[in-house]
DNA sequence: TGCCAGGCCCTCTTTAGGGCCTT
């Protein structure tokens, strides 16, 4: 991996009760690695108790059960703890305007905020993958043949394949287009091209 | 009972509608 990956990135992903924080969902787990210089360096996953009963459909979909999150710490306490862990960096999730919003909820509620930017997985894989079946995280995972060996819908799994993904968007940005410095800028440069432009832009900077 | 997310992005577009993605 080269040296063009020199920006530290915190991987993220919610699992939570519903769609939507503005209705009462709550965050029930949160998984997430930090990134540096293209390597895992450390990561953080914790279920939380949300103070409310998950439905069959959420217990269904991610596996956690309300047996499991009766004895798991406050979303309070542990988002306390997550705010710690991500500190000043940037922030990247697949479709991120999802986490972005829980991520603002829960801190919201312990007084808590965050500096770092956000990039989206899912938007700069539709603009890069544009011949892939669709740009869900596990079709992308599958697309790009990337290892994948656990449950996708746990959050620490989820933000594992998040980063590998990124690592493979980066690696073929600089491949194909043979750029030296594919870095968080540049990806969000990217995101606010259309679909159109973007290879006409890559090419121009390479 | 009826309500029930929202940002992105395409197109049969912009005085709009609907699919995609996240749980």
């Amino acid at each position: 991996m080269l040296n063009r990956l020199a920006n530290t990135i915190v991987v993220l992903d919610f699992e939570t009760t519903g769609l939507s924080p503005a209705t009462g969902d709550r965050a029930i787990e949160i998984g997430a690695v930090r990134l540096q210089n293209g390597v895992v360096v450390d990561s953080f996953q914790q279920l939380m108790n949300p103070g409310q009963r998950v439905n069959s459909f959420i217990e269904q979909y991610t596996g956690i059960s309300n047996e499991m999150l009766a004895d798991a710490p406050s979303c309070e306490q542990v988002m306390n703890d997550f705010a710690d862990y991500i500190g000043d960096d940037n922030l990247l999730a697949h479709n991120a305007s999802f986490d972005k919003k829980f991520l603002d909820a829960e801190l919201q509620r312990v007084g808590r905020s965050y500096s770092g930017q956000f990039a989206c997985s899912l938007l700069v894989s539709r603009r890069v993958y544009q011949d892939a079946p669709n740009h869900r995280l596990g079709t992308l995972v599958k697309y790009k043949d990337i290892a994948s060996d656990g449950d996708f819908h746990r959050a620490l799994f989820d933000s594992q394949m998040t980063a590998k993904l990124w690592l493979e968007i980066l690696s073929d940005i600089e491949t194909k287009y043979q750029i030296e410095q594919v870095d968080f800028n540049l990806i969000k440069k990217l995101s606010s091209l259309s679909k159109a432009k973007v290879d006409g832009y890559l090419r121009s900077i390479s």
